[in-house]
DNA sequence: GGAAACCGTAACCGTATCTATTACAATTAG
DNA sequence: CTAATTGTAATAGATACGGTTACGGTTTCC
């Protein structure tokens, strides 16, 4: 199971786009998103030092200082968000190398590095068809109309 | 990253297959199994534990005892595979309950557990493409044509 | 019936990863 | 200068994972 990380970048993100529609210039602070996120603002600051790191975000010291989206809400999709935060391959491979003196042990691993790519190339193609505008307009609706 | 018994369990399956094309009626035992995925007997055993739940293997102890696949290579994809060996979802929530006092944090967690719902639906699709047979086949090919 | 070869599973260990937390230096606004 | 913020190192605690030992249960075969 993959971290809480991506999560919490996509919830921050979906925070500062909401904090833009009031007022662009307004920083949020990452002990202001720490609250919503239900965190310690150490780890906001990590999670986001990473997306800063891919050019989403940007951050000041001092006070009427935070962080800001550097992107449009309707430009940044999940995929942009999940490369930020996730660096390693999404399938890990054997603990310890398999046996070389057996034909499956020796090359299954390039079989299956070529069929799970595929699938995480998959996985991550759906996750580029929704961005933070998208995340951000369907938590609103939920606030218009909340489930029963 | 995902841990590495669906790497294992899928590496299983193709060293079943391979034997089957030999003598149908041939056990693998964890022993051997182990040998070739370079791990112990035991964390086989528990691999081959969950295939069985989900139907995909049988075993029988005692001499001549062992496991054995119980559908065709032809017919097991690797989404069977990683069902059976994978039970959470793939994307976690947040670590503890986000801010129920914001509006964004009352409700992303619905909002992004059908995102990723999706995405990790488009990944087991891809990965309900191919077949132990497939893997098997692949990893053929390699013995005869082997990377430069 | 007894020995040998399997599986099934509990128990435990060491390691790695993750989140949370404290602490403190560096930067900046006013 | 003060206060508010980021940046980051260090550490702790929890959890998950893979590896290993141990041992009981089942089956084959002599």
């Amino acid at each position: 199971m993959i971290n809480s990380r991506f999560t919490v970048a996509v919830h921050l993100l979906a925070l500062m786009s909401a904090g833009r529609e009031r007022c662009a210039e307004a920083a949020l602070t990452s002990e202001i998103a720490a609250e919503s996120v239900n965190t310690n603002p150490v780890v906001v600051r990590r999670i986001l030092g990473s997306l800063r790191k891919a050019g989403l975000v940007s951050s000041h010291p001092g006070p009427t200082g935070g962080w800001l989206l550097m992107q449009e809400p309707r430009e940044i999709t999940l995929r942009d968000v999940y490369r930020a935060v996730e660096e390693e391959a999404l399938f890990s491979m054997h603990h310890r190398p398999p046996s070389s003196h057996c034909a499956v042990g020796r090359n299954i691993q390039d079989t299956l590095e070529t069929y799970f790519g595929e699938a995480e190339c998959a996985m991550q193609s759906k996750l580029g068809e929704r961005t933070i505008a998208d995340v951000l307009d369907d938590v609103m609706a939920r606030v218009r109309a909340p489930a029963v």
